[in-house]
DNA sequence: TATAAATTTCAGTTTCTACTGAAATTACAG
DNA sequence: CTGTAATTTCAGTAGAAACTGAAATTTATA
């Protein structure tokens, strides 16, 4: 398959994207590539289009697949496997959002709980200890947020974020 | 500087996560560094406590400069540039969501209007225009929200967040 | 069960970024 | 102004991650 200008501005930028952000370039285009086609694309087909090597595809799609951004599907008369992805950035991102929680932030709060619960701890000056129990406050916070926004639906989500501003305003008149 | 054990872990692991998140290894270790400690370091000091070269600490410290995550100051009798981070990791986390926006999310805007304004979109599928121009309001509406969220002070962000739950229910009860 | 297609694995290679150390530059005290 | 301290620049190197292609494995059809 050929690609437009478009399309291929669309990808390459996603990918750029995705190193920027510690995920593989690879990774990055061929999600952006099934996001935008829109429909379920055989490995080879992938490969080619894309101008990467068949292994690296298969690498790289089985990432995406532990990660549930893409999924198999089959057409009859075909024993290739097919991939697609979901068109809701929305439902997208909270993939991403869902992935790094787990991959990232809980292995930083086991750690931190892990210094407070050390013997050692108490060998720090009491600035050290009260910054590490701020970060962990920190992170623990923002998981219980991020928990309760992945459990929103797209739409929610996006009203949410859209009305921000009203929900501030709503917060002060209740708190201050 | 002898580092404890506990504070080599931290930052160790500040580094291995700025790496995963697109951050230069020894930017994060330094800026870990220097939030823990919580007084000015000389760039010296910092190579020596971190065992890395001199010059990779000042093209570090340049970095975290323009980032505005560190900043310098003076001893008398010191010649010598010292460098201190803030000890507040809502402000910190701020500064890398606002510096993000701009180096990434802002440029995916620009790429993304560029493309629906390109004469060449309406030779896309519906398909494919209709995911460019929601990928468009995703990232738009993301950068609004980011945009309200850094506005705030640290204690009415962390208010906020702590009360995900609270706010849901009043969107709730206004919108459906 | 044989064979052909599809996929995965992996050792070797390439590519890219981070890092070093020496040299150049800048800032400052006497 | 001179000499020294501090910092930065940069060319070269090292190291890590990505990628390839061939071989091995798995899967499915006849």
């Amino acid at each position: 398959m050929e690609l437009t200008p478009i399309t291929k501005q669309f990808i390459l930028h996603c990918g750029e994207m995705g190193s920027r952000w510690g995920v593989n370039r690879s990774v990055a285009q061929i999600q952006a590539l099934l996001y935008l086609i829109g429909r379920p694309l055989p490995a080879d087909e992938i490969a080619e289009t894309l101008s990467i090597a068949r292994s690296n595809v298969s690498t790289s799609l089985k990432e995406l697949l532990t990660w549930r951004m893409v999924r198999v599907s089959h057409t009859m008369g075909d024993r290739r496997d097919h991939f697609e992805a979901s068109g809701n950035v929305w439902e997208l991102f909270k993939l991403i959002v869902e992935g790094r929680k787990q991959r990232e932030v809980e292995p930083m709060i086991a750690l931190l709980n892990g210094l407070l619960a050390s013997p050692d701890i108490s060998n720090e000056t009491p600035q050290t200890q009260q910054r590490i129990e701020n970060t962990l406050e920190f992170v623990q916070t923002l998981t219980v947020w991020i928990e309760e926004m992945l459990r929103q639906d797209s739409e929610t989500l996006m009203k949410l974020l859209k009305m921000g501003a009203k929900v501030r305003n709503f917060l002060r008149g209740n708190n201050e």
